[in-house]
This record gives structure tokens, C-alpha cells and sequence, in this order.
RNA sequence: CCAGGGGUGGCGGAGUGGCCAAUCGCACCUGACUGUAAAUCAGGCGGGCAUGUUCCCUGCGCAGGUUCGAAUCCUGCCCCCUGGA
């Protein structure tokens, strides 16, 4: 006698590469279908850098609603964790308004961490630590970090890249704040939502030439008025800056490259991200690849029972 | 025509008798990723296969030569750059 799950909410996934077209797709199946849309992309979220990452026009979010876009200032902490509290609070809110939430990104752990409701281990950045531990990496070298992982959570030191020092500091934090192994600390939950993966696949060439295309749109737009405004208001080495487009603006305002070479570091630089982006999302059976928008709508008419 | 420098793997660029199928960078391919993720990293990268720290073939402009052994030395040729006529 089981009593009848309740049935998972809907929502529709629109993931794929850096300019392959999802927040067009994504604007389109939310006109189609009583939508709203959710971002899921961790350069989005910051006010005023909008040039660069190609944020949705105006017209447009005055259109349909578009949640997790502008949500802090680029000097402010973002985690994937509060990405996943952030998030889920937007879903939650358009399944109130009863409408489908469409969550749209290229920031494939965050798509993760929804679809897969990953639980992140409840151990916060601690800032302090982490530049203590940065020093010991400069001063003692990344081997002296790894051995003392080692040491302290052996379990964690076999899992993490014993050469990738981001990953090897956050396990560390992670050992030294708690008392569980890093490794066991790695778990999702039950699935939250019934999702209908849908990515965008297009061919490299195709979208190489939509990437460069791009590129030199956002320059011409005014990437670089955008990036001299942004540093004027926060310094120039926060993480937040780290994005396709912003350091080598960053590093061409500051007379270390020239235009020229400057246009062609953000080409290869964003179809780099590009090809991580297809490893990420390639890895997840789920996802139903397509290469024309058409077929996406069939696909969410079928999948949504209209 | 003379003098000098140089021709190395897709590109840039090391190597100047054996440790060289050839450092390294770029590109390219494959992959990792749980509170920085547009971040941060790893592996592969002449060809072949029986996939090997000890295999085979091809290989450092071309053709010969010296040597047990040559990308490395010698000879000739071709091409490129610089300076001089």
C-alpha cells in the first residue's frame, strides 16, 4: 500500500556550449509554453558585467522573467551553493505562478547541482584559510599541500588532482573544518525535479565561426568601455573578472597586449571554454542533443503533455 | 656575384656525434570537476601494431659520404633572410 509519490515538478534544461544559441532557444520555448527563465551562469549573476557575457537584451527580459541574472555586485562572494539555495528559490517561485521553469546555462556544475540535487558540503569558504594555505603554496610548493592532505584525509587526497592546487586548497578547508573525509562528503540527494535536458549541438565549425562572430560583436558593443567602468569600481584581480573577454581586457587596458592580440586570446579562450563545456555536458545520457530549435519544441510540447 | 646567418614534427622554436621519435610553447585530441566552475587541472600528440620504461617503420631542406653510431661532422646541390657590390 503505497501511498502515491507526489509527482516530481517539470522543468525544462537548456544547456550547450557558449554561444550556440540557448538564450534564444530558451526565450522561445518560454514564449511557447507559460515559462519563465533561470539562469544558470555563473558570470551573469554580476551587475554590470553584461557586454561580455552576453546577457539577454532588455527588450527581451521585459518580455519573459528571467531570474538569477544581476543578482550581485562583481566584488561579491558567489558559490555554487548559494547558486543551489538561489536557484532553488526561483523554481520554486514560478511553480507557485504555475508556469514552467526553464533553466537555461553554461555553467555545468550548477545545472548539476539542480538536476542532480548535489549536496555540497556544509563548509563554507573561510577566506582567512584559504590565503594562509595559498601562502604555504607559493612558500612550500603544491607538493607540501597534497602530502598534508594526505595526512589529514587520505580518502580525499586519492580523489582530488594531486596537481590542480584550487581543488587540493577547497579539500583542505573542507578536512580541516570538519571531521568527515571530503570523499564522503561528495553525495546528491533524491532527484527534486522531473527534467527534460535539452542541449545544443552544433558542428565545430559552425560553432567556431559563432564564437568569433561574437567575440567581435561584444568588442564592438563596447567591452572595453565596460571592463575600464568596471575596474574604476572594484579592483581588477577579483575572481569575478576571471570570465572570457574581461582578463584579457583587463590585461590589454593595462598595456601588456595589444588590441589585435587581445581579440584573438578572448576567440581562442571562449572556444576553449567552448570545448570544456561539450566534455562537461557530454558526460550526462540524459540530455536529448539537437541541432535545430524546431525540434526542441516538439520535444517540450510531447515531454509536457500538450 | 661576394660575405654572414639560416632551413627541425601542423606552426613557433630548442637541440650541435650515442641519454633523440627529438626539451618547450601554441594549435589539436581525450578527460577530470560537489561552496572560486567563463574557474582550476590531468593525459595524449610522426606512423604501425602483438601497445612495449627494452617492438617495428619512417624521420630533422635534397643527394651522397665519414663513423660501430649523425638532426648533430664532411662534400655537393636547392631554398630563405641580412649586409656589400
Amino acid at each position: 500500500m503505497s501511498t502515491p509519490r507526489p509527482r516530481k515538478p517539470k522543468i525544462i534544461v537548456i544547456v550547450g556550449p557558449t554561444a550556440s544559441g540557448k538564450s534564444d532557444l530558451a526565450i522561445k520555448i518560454a514564449g511557447k509554453f507559460n515559462s519563465e527563465i533561470i539562469s544558470a551562469d555563473s558570470r551573469q549573476i554580476y551587475r554590470g558585467m553584461d557586454i561580455g557575457t552576453a546577457k539577454p537584451a532588455k527588450t527581451e527580459i521585459r518580455k519573459i522573467p528571467h531570474h538569477l541574472i544581476d543578482i550581485k555586485n562583481p566584488d561579491e562572494n558567489y558559490t555554487v551553493a548559494q547558486y543551489k539555495k538561489d536557484c532553488l528559490k526561483a523554481i520554486k517561485m514560478v511553480l507557485a505562478k504555475n508556469k514552467i521553469p526553464v533553466l537555461v546555462g553554461g555553467t555545468g556544475l550548477y545545472i548539476k547541482t539542480i538536476a542532480d540535487n548535489l549536496e555540497i558540503p556544509e563548509v563554507k569558504p573561510d577566506f582567512q584559510l584559504r590565503e594562509k594555505l595559498e601562502k604555504e603554496l607559493k612558500s612550500k610548493g603544491l607538493d607540501y599541500l597534497y602530502q598534508k592532505l594526505i595526512e589529514l584525509d587520505p580518502e580525499a587526497a586519492y580523489i582530488i588532482d594531486s596537481k590542480n592546487p584550487r581543488r587540493i586548497v577547497r579539500a583542505l578547508e573542507i578536512t580541516l573544518k570538519t571531521e568527515k573525509p571530503f570523499s564522503q562528503q561528495r553525495k546528491s540527494g533524491k532527484k527534486l525535479f522531473n527534467c527534460l535536458k535539452i542541449g545544443i549541438s552544433l558542428p565545430k565549425e559552425k560553432l567556431r565561426e559563432k564564437i568569433n562572430k561574437r567575440a567581435d560583436k561584444i568588442l564592438k558593443n563596447g567591452l572595453i568601455k565596460e571592463v575600464k567602468n568596471l575596474i574604476k569600481k572594484y579592483p581588477f584581480d577579483i575572481p569575478a573578472f576571471d570570465a572570457i573577454g574581461y582578463r584579457e581586457i583587463i590585461n590589454y587596458l593595462q598595456g601588456k597586449v595589444s588590441l589585435d592580440e587581445t581579440t584573438a586570446l578572448i576567440k581562442k579562450n571562449t572556444w576553449r571554454y567552448a570545448k570544456r563545456q561539450i566534455t562537461w555536458f557530454k558526460k550526462d545520457k540524459k540530455i536529448i542533443w539537437i541541432d535545430n530549435p524546431q525540434k526542441a519544441f516538439a520535444i517540450c510540447r510531447d515531454w509536457l503533455g500538450l
